[in-house]
DNA sequence: TTCATACTTGTAAACGATTACATTCTTTGT
DNA sequence: ACAAAGAATGTAATCGTTTACAAGTATGAA
């Protein structure tokens, strides 16, 4: 057909109207009579006419970009969220620029230059461990976090990460186990401490035994949690059951102990956080905390879209409930 | 500092220079004069200046942005495929647009609007299951398939899909199985088909025997294989081996039939595909096909960057090799 | 008839960069 | 000393939209 693509020039001159009124039946079609829009839009037919979104963005003064930072590309917990993200931002006419905090050197210096650079209308950070203090420029654009956040009252999509941990903790208690260990993420990572937070305080709450040694760093990741499976091994004094702040972890942590010949649950419970997709197709099925992934990255759009449509920097935040899961993987103590 | 980000205006006010110089400034340093090019620097060090990205590119018509279509943003296997696109498009000031085509109704029509919308400078397509005829559209972008594909020369990066299948074929038979199931991916899709060629082909030549009922359909999904898991459990020849043309599948396979009794690899040998990250973590470990994720994403816009600089359509595809993997899920032919 | 009001539409100025072309100033060879 | 070539810079058009403002037309009330 069209050697080159069309503007809105050849529209409005096909159309016999002018570019405004072009662009007015397109944004705004309830403005202009029905006549000319019903010309207009066969125009745009005949010419196939797109709008040029970079034209358009520069002219709006915004980038049609958001850029959502996370910790880890290559974790599947992400994609889920990023899937509920882009559910809502591409009907919006919002591309989104994924990048991730590991891959360079110093994460807070990228987060500081992509809220500097101007090229984004909008922010969703997805990695806890950077510090609220980086969020501090003046004019930067829209921040949502989509994880928790302490003592900030930026506004965030959070899940009930104390109250998962206190599930798992009164489901193991209840099932008869009094000594209880506890795998976390990174230190300083806010899930990690709000997790912990809860665990600790549910057991004292039940009037169970804390020992410091049962209670081991991971990282969320799958190796980590292997790790703390050969802790554990080596301890002469186990734990009969651990809540892991990480499925991956709890992954990583029964392949390990299967693997040395301990049968899960009937020498040891694991609890796990997250309900990702393969927890259930594990042989024993892991129970775990469910963390609707899907929602968060759609609530945490939908927040991140009306702070741009208002130019608001501030807005509500919202709690997302958590639910447990029951599998295989937890059972009564060993006698 | 600024209310406002500063524009090219400012810093050719403050460097005392036209607009034009700051711009050859910072494009191309050696036309300009060192005096003044220092001023400049000072200028936009001052001003804290930054390129309007989406100035630049109406100007130079294009638009700054590389459009990644997969089947499901949900799947883990493609987030390390998507890093490892990140790491190369992102140096080259170009964004990621990641878009899956199946949240929408027709991903063939969504293929169409992003080639004919003129959004993109370019795109990755990891979908073997769309047709190729869809990307017959004049004035299209570059693309580059990151998948099989059969059939075109469109620049590709592909691995050694029906290797991968011989591999594992050969390391099944040399443990002493005569009776080798498979479980394919969908129908239609190009992974499925060659993997299965490539299966046929090494059974053939071995001189083993093909049941079709040994054959079973799956998606590539944990649930496929937990429901050929469960086809498996209900045959009554069944096949002392099974290789399956995704991990996933395996993984899904893998916990159906350890939930029912079955112990791998004494009464059933599993080999998949992929060697995704849990696969080491699996009780007993997967023994698979591994496939540089990462590489593939680092080459498929390595060859894309290429194709969009010199503005060509076409370009060199690359092969790239796989790796058996061996582990705990495959042994000896039950007595 | 006349004026106010509401509707439509057009005009033209942005948005912020890039770059072809023109201009000015240096060199350098003869 | 002068023309030609080269180097550095400036001028201004351009990319394709959006939108404030102006202008025109129709409607209805007085």
């Amino acid at each position: 057909m069209d050697r080159k693509t069309a503007t809105i020039q050849d529209v409005a001159r096909i159309a016999g109207v002018s570019t405004a009124t072009v662009s007015r039946t397109l944004s705004k079609p309830s403005v202009v009579a029905k006549s000319t829009r019903e010309a207009v839009l066969d125009a745009v037919a005949e010419t196939g006419y797109r709008v040029n979104a970079t034209a358009s963005n520069l002219r709006r003064q915004r980038t049609g970009t958001v850029i959502v930072l996370l910790p880890n590309l290559a974790n599947p917990f992400f994609s889920q969220i990023l899937a509920g993200l882009a559910s809502v931002l591409t009907p919006a006419q919002l591309g989104m620029l994924i990048a991730d905090t590991q891959s360079g050197p110093d994460p807070e210096e990228r987060l500081r230059h992509y809220l500097t650079s101007g090229q984004a209308d909008g922010l969703i950070l997805l990695d806890g461990t950077l510090s609220p203090e980086a969020l501090a420029i003046p004019g930067r654009p829209p921040v949502v976090l989509a994880c928790e956040w302490m003592g900030h009252d930026l506004p965030s999509v959070r899940v009930e990460n104390a109250r998962g941990a206190a599930l798992a903790v009164g489901h193991l208690a209840r099932l008869g186990h009094r000594r209880i260990g506890h795998v976390t993420g990174p230190r300083g990572n806010v899930l990690t401490e709000t997790r912990l937070e809860g665990f600790c305080a549910a057991l004292q709450e039940l009037g169970l035994p804390l020992d410091d040694h049962w209670v081991l760093e991971g990282d969320f990741s799958m190796d980590s949690g292997a790790a703390a499976g050969r802790a554990w091994l080596g301890m002469t004094d186990r734990p009969t059951a651990l809540f892991l702040s990480s499925d991956e972890m709890a992954i990583g942590f029964l392949g390990e102990v299967q693997r040395a010949g301990i049968r899960v649950p009937e020498d040891v419970s694991i609890v796990g956080f997250d309900n990702i997709e393969i927890a259930q197709h594990l042989s024993p099925g892991l129970t775990t905390i469910r963390q609707p992934r899907t929602q968060i990255g759609v609530r945490a759009a939908e927040l991140l879209l009306a702070m741009i449509e208002t130019g608001s920097l501030t807005g509500p935040s919202e709690l997302i409930e958590v639910e447990f899961i029951v599998r295989g993987s937890a059972g009564v103590p060993p006698a």
